[in-house]
This record gives structure tokens, sequence and C-alpha cells, in this order.
DNA sequence: CGGCATACCTGCAAGC
DNA sequence: TGCTTGCAGGTATGCC
């Protein structure tokens, strides 16, 4: 499920169990994920206290306060395709999750594919799950997790007040990859995958294979495209937020419910379904291995995309 | 460096 | 029903 907003509705749903509490014990049920787990992982965070759950882009920045004896650390999470976090009570909460409106996640039973579960002060178990095992958790320097290699190279943070038609222009100026690619290029603007893409071109009315070079001018200056991106990208993720996320394929939220942004998409998934802005069909193609769903009617300018013309 | 394909891994739906 | 195929929200890597 995971980019920008589903990735920001999970540290929502994580802060209020973890921030402020202390990781009791850590269980890490095999070797790696998408990477090694690392020297001794569980071992570290046994005992810390989870000081804040910080997002940047799609990541999970979890900084911790050390044991006696031991510096502060910072641990890198990313869900990867498929991974989510799951809230339970354990033992030690049921009593207290039984008064009406307690907290309490529908789920309780081990499932495959948990990997990894924090027991934390309090008696809450946070358990990572992930099919695919494309996500990961790595330590970095918590004094500087920023500059760890994962992080260094990020482009811009599309929630903050760094996304303006200026930047992007400054970003995407003279670049001949498509607007499409360009935009799930993170060290460009870091954030967006495949759905919000789709959904921020249509709103932008821009074509998913037009150069990323439209938005800028020859003197370097954002064009009127550059202009509507930078709000459709604002507005979609924005709002994605607010819904809670998308909810694809089952994949639920942290605390059990579901987000419903999905409902709303204009385009993504949406192959032959009337283009909510003109009726036209909505249209499926594939751009560097990726489906994009766009509106051909809406979205321009779009250059031939190798359909024979008769002459 | 830019641009593209491939690899990683499992689950699911569609097609035969 | 059962098998095969293709596709899925991600990033890293290697090749031209």
């Amino acid at each position: 499920m995971p980019e920008l907003p589903e990735v920001e509705t999970v540290r929502r749903g994580l802060a209020p169990v973890m921030e402020g509490r202390r990781i009791l014990s850590l269980e890490v049920r095999r070797p790696d994920l998408r990477f090694p787990f690392p020297e001794g992982f569980a071992a570290r965070l046994a005992g810390c206290r989870i000081a804040a759950l910080d997002r940047r882009a799609k990541y999970l920045l979890m900084r911790l306060e050390g044991r006696e004896g031991q510096g502060p650390q910072a641990v890198i999470l990313h869900l990867g395709m498929s991974g989510s976090f799951r809230i339970e009570t354990g033992a030690a909460a049921q009593e207290a999750a039984r008064s009406p409106g307690a907290f309490h996640h529908p789920r309780a039973k081990a499932a495959a594919h948990d990997h990894v579960v924090f027991h934390m002060e309090g008696g809450m178990r946070v358990t990572y799950n992930d099919p695919r095992r494309f996500g990961f958790m790595v330590m970095a320097d918590a004094a500087d997790p920023f500059s760890h290699p994962l992080l260094a190279g990020l482009g811009i943070e599309p929630l903050g007040n760094e996304l303006a038609p200026e930047r992007l222009a400054q970003v995407f100026a003279g670049r001949s990859v498509s607007l499409k690619a360009a935009l799930l290029d993170q060290k460009r603007i870091a954030g967006l995958g495949n759905i919000y893409v789709c959904e921020a071109l249509w709103r932008a009315g821009l074509a998913p294979d037009a150069p990323a070079s439209v938005l800028a001018d020859a003197a370097g200056r954002p064009t009127a495209g550059a202009a509507r991106l930078a709000e459709a990208i604002r507005s979609v993720l924005t709002e994605a937020v607010a819904a809670g996320g998308s909810t694809l394929r089952d994949h639920i939220q942290a605390d059990g419910s579901l987000g419903y942004f999905q409902h709303t998409f204009a385009v993504y998934d949406r192959e032959g379904a009337p283009c909510p802005r003109c009726g036209a069909p909505v249209e499926r193609m594939v751009q560097n291995g990726r489906s994009t769903f766009f509106c051909a009617a809406c979205q321009r300018p779009a250059p031939a995309r190798g359909k024979k013309r008769r002459p």
C-alpha cells in the first residue's frame, strides 16, 4: 500500500502506541527482509525508548533514546510494496481494552509473514507483516540520520514548503525523460509512487509521456503546467492523507481501519471507465515496465505514442 | 550521468 | 478443478 499518504497514515497510527514508550523486547523472526537486519538488531533496540516516529518521503524514521551506557540510535524503516503494521493489545492490556471506545484491533492471531514484533511498554504489540519482503529496517547515525545513503539523495518533500512551481522547473528543466518516470524518481521528488503520479498528472492535465522538460521554459522558469502540477501533487497527497490513504488488495491500516482514498481515483486502475472530467474512456499504457493510467483527451501535450497514422 | 531493464519475493486473478 | 501466466503500491543495481 505504501506511497507517501499510506506511510504517513501508518506513522499516525503507530505514533500513539510507540512514541514515548519503551521497547521491552523485539522479536525478529527471520534474518532478513530486503536487506539483512543489522547486527544484533533485536538486542540493540530492546530497552530503548522511542523518542519520535518521523517520516521522510516513504520512509519511517524511529528515533531511539539509548539505555544506560548506550548512545541514541535511529532506525530507518521502509514498507516496500507489501509491508504493513498491525497493533494488538497484549495480555497486560486486555483488561483495559474492554472499556468502551478503547483501542482494539479486530485481528489478534499471528499470521503468515509476521516478521518482526515490537513488544511495547504498556502491553501493546506492534507487528510488521510483509509477504513480499521488499521492506527493510536498517540503523542510522542518530545524530544525523538524514545523511544515511538511503535518505541523503532524496528529492523534494512534497508535503513541505519546498514543493513549488519554481522547484519543479528547476529539477526537471531540460530532462528528456517522461513526466511519469521523472515523478517516480525519488531523487528528484520523493514520496510519489505509481498511483499518485497517475492521479497528479491527470489533475494537472499533463500527458504522462510528455518530456519532463515541459515544466520549464527556455529560461528555466516554471510553465503553467508546472504550476498546475505543483498544486495537483499537493492536493492529491493532502486529500489522500486526510482519507487515511488508499487501501488496495486487503491492506489495512495499523489501527485496523481502511483508507478510502481509492474510491476517489480518477484514473488509477480505471481502464475503460469514463474520465470524471470529460467522459472519455481512461486508457492504460506501459511506461518503464509499469502501468500508466490516463485520459488522452484531458492530458496534453501528448506526443505521438507510436500509433500508426493514416496519411 | 541518463535512461532503461532486471532483480528481489509472494499472492492473486485471469486465462486455458 | 488445476495449472500457467502476468501483474501488483517499492528500490537497488548493472548495463549501454
